[in-house]
DNA sequence: AATGAATGAGGATTCATTCAT
DNA sequence: GATGAATGAATCCTCATTCAT
C-alpha cells in the first residue's frame, strides 16, 4: 500500500515491441561503427554496449556473429538496390554509390569477398547471396558499350579489384584510391556519395 | 608462484645451437600454411604444433604476432626481389612470380596493404617496408611506355586492385581471378609461377 | 578464432544479479585469505576458486590484481576510520585495532607502503590515498603529549616500523613482535583486536 | 691439415678455472642490480644476461632461486660482520653501515626476515642463518646503558622496525626515513655509508 | 666449464554464450 | 522483452629448468 511502483520504477524499460526494432536498428548502426573502427573481430559485447543494450539483446536479433555482419552487409545493398531502381539512375550514379560504401569501411569490402580463409568470419553463404544482389543491380545499368559489359566475371572482379585498392586510413585516402582503381579500369563512376534519403 | 615444470618424465631433446635456424624456417614454414588455411587470426600455438616446437621457441624467435607474419612476407618479397635481379628479367615475368604469391595466400594480400582497421594484426610498420621494397623491385623493370609507367601510385595501386581480386576457395580459381585483373589493366604479365631454386 | 564453449553438459547456474555483490564480496574474503597464506603474487585463478566463481567474474569485478589487493585494503582502511569515529575512541583504541590489521596478515603491510621496487604489485596509487586515510584517522586522536604527536612524518614512519616488525608464523608470533615494537616507541596501544560489529 | 684451431677460434672463451670465480661474483653483482631495480621476483634469465653470461652457469653456482638472493645477502652480512671485526668499531659505526644497507635495496629487507607468507621466495632457512649472523655481529658492540641492550629480542625487533620504515622511490628518501625510525628509538647510528674497502 | 636453445607448465586475460531475474 | 552477471574454454605469454653441443 505504500509505494505503488510508478511505472519505470525498478524495471530496465521495457517500451513494448516497438522497442524491439528500435534496438534491431540500433545495433546495426553500432555495429557498422565498431567494425569500422575495430574491424570485424570487435567483441560483441563492445557492439551490443554501443548500442545501449544488454548482450541479450543482441542474441535475440541475431544468432550469431556472422547475421550482425550480415545485417550490416544487407543495409548496404539496399541501399545500392535503391538507387538502382530510381527512375533515371545510370551506371555511373550506381558505381559512385557503390563505391561510397566501399570507401566507408573496410568491413563491407572483407564482406564482400569473404570467401576466402577458412577461418574467416563465416558469412559465405550470406555473402554470396548479397553479392549476386549487388551484381544484379549494377549489371542492369551496363550498357553495351561498357568496359565490364562484355564477358561474364568481368564486372565482379573489378568491383572487387577496386575493394582491394580501397585502403588508407581516412575516408580521403580511400575515396582517392577507389577512383585511380576504377580509372585503371577506364570506368567512369560517378561521384562518391552515400543515399541522402 | 613459479613454474616448476613438474619434469622428470621425458624431455624431447635438446638439439643444441644449430637446430635454431632449422626451428626458425620451420616455424615460417608452418605459419605460411596455418596462415593459408586459417587466416592471419590463427592462434600462435597451432603455428608451433606444426612446426613441431613448444610455444617458447616460436615467442624466441618471434617477439610478437606481427613479427611471424612479416617473416613470412619477407621471404615472399625477397622472392619477388630475387627475379627483378635475375638478368634476363623482364616486368612480365617479375610480375608472375608476384601474382603467384598472391595466388598462393590470402595472408600475403592482407599483409601486403594491411593499414586497414584498428584492430588488425598490426604489421603496419614493416609492411610498408616491404610494400616499398615490392614497388622497387617492380618499378625497376618497367619500360616507358607501359601502362602503369606514368603516374606515381599507379603501380601499386594495380598491385593492390589484383591482390583485391584474388579470391576463391582453390588456387585455380584464384589464379584465374587473378589473370582476369590484369587483363582489364590491360597489363601483361608471365607465366603465374613460382621462383624455382 | 573463437570460444565456443563445447557446453552442453551443465552450466552452475546464474543467481541473477544479486549475487554480484555476493560475489564481490566472496571475491575480497578470498583474496584476503589467499593473500594472508600464499602472498600478494599468488595467482588470481587461486583467488577466484577459493570464492567459487569463475575467473571471469574476478575480472569484471576487478579490472587487474592491484584493484583486488586495493579493494582488500580498503575495507581494512575503512574499519580502522570506523573506530576513529567512535564515540569514547581514544588513539589508544584505534591503534589496537590498526594493529590487529597489522598481524593479520603480510598483505595489509605489504600495500600500505607498497612504493617500493618497480617490479612490485603496483599498487602505489590506490595505496597512498588509503595510507592518508589512515594517517587521518590517526591524528585526529593524537593528543598534545603523545610521542608521535611532534614532527610531520613520524606518526607513518612509526606505522610502518611496527608493520615491518610484524614478522612471523603465526599470528601470536606477530602478535607478540608488533607489541614489542610498540613498546620500544614507547606508545601504549589498547587490546589488539578486531572491530566487533 | 688446413685450419689449425688457433686457441679461441670456435669456443666461448674457457679461461680456464678462474673463470668460475669471476662469473660467480659477476652473478651476484648482476643480482643485487636486478633485485634492486626489479624486486626479488625478476626471471632469473634476467641476472645470467645481466651478467653476461649464459643461464647454464647461473644453475651450475647456484641449485635455485633462493639461493641467488642467499649469496646475495651473505655479501652484505659479511662486511657487516667486517665492520663488527674493525678494531675501532662501536655499536654507532656498525648500525650506520647496517643501515646503508637497508637503504641500498628493498630486496635486502624482504631477505631479512622474509619468514613471512608462505609464497616467499623460499629463503627461511638460510635468511634466519643469515640474520643470526647480523644478530651477533650487533650484540657484540651493545653497551650496557643503550636503549636496545636490555631483554632478548629487541634488537633484531628494532632492526626490523627500521627496515619496515625503509620506503621510498629514491635512496635519499629511504636513508631520510631509515634516521627518522632509530631516532624514534632513541639510537644513534653512524654515518649512513657502504664499507669503503 | 660455458652456451643458449628448447620444453612445457602455469598464470593472465578475453569473450562467446547462457540464463536467472 | 530486456538486463547484465556468470561461466569457462581458448589463447597469449612468461620463465624455471634441462641438456646437446
Amino acid at each position: 500500500m505504500t509505494h505503488q511502483p510508478t511505472q519505470d520504477e525498478r524495471r530496465p524499460a521495457n517500451d513494448g515491441r516497438k522497442a524491439a526494432a528500435r534496438n534491431r536498428a540500433a545495433l546495426i548502426a553500432a555495429a557498422r561503427e565498431i567494425y569500422a573502427d575495430s574491424g570485424l573481430n570487435a567483441p560483441l559485447s563492445a557492439i551490443a554496449r554501443r548500442a545501449g543494450v544488454g548482450q541479450g539483446v543482441l542474441y535475440r536479433h541475431f544468432p550469431d556473429r556472422a547475421a550482425v555482419a550480415t545485417a550490416v552487409l544487407e543495409e548496404n545493398v539496399r541501399q545500392i538496390e535503391q538507387v538502382a531502381a530510381e527512375p533515371g539512375a545510370g551506371i555511373v550514379r550506381v558505381l559512385g554509390v557503390l563505391t561510397w560504401h566501399q570507401t566507408q569501411s573496410a568491413a563491407f569490402i572483407s564482406l564482400l569477398h569473404a570467401e576466402g580463409a577458412g577461418g574467416g568470419t563465416g558469412v559465405p553463404a550470406y555473402a554470396s547471396a548479397l553479392s549476386e544482389r549487388v551484381e544484379r543491380a549494377l549489371r542492369a545499368h551496363l550498357p553495351a558499350g561498357h568496359p565490364l559489359a562484355g564477358e561474364r566475371d568481368d564486372l565482379m572482379v573489378a568491383v572487387a579489384m577496386v575493394s582491394g585498392a580501397v585502403t588508407g586510413p581516412t575516408r580521403e585516402h580511400r575515396e582517392r584510391r577507389a577512383l585511380a582503381a576504377w580509372r585503371l579500369l577506364g570506368v567512369e563512376v560517378g561521384p562518391v556519395l552515400p543515399l541522402e534519403d
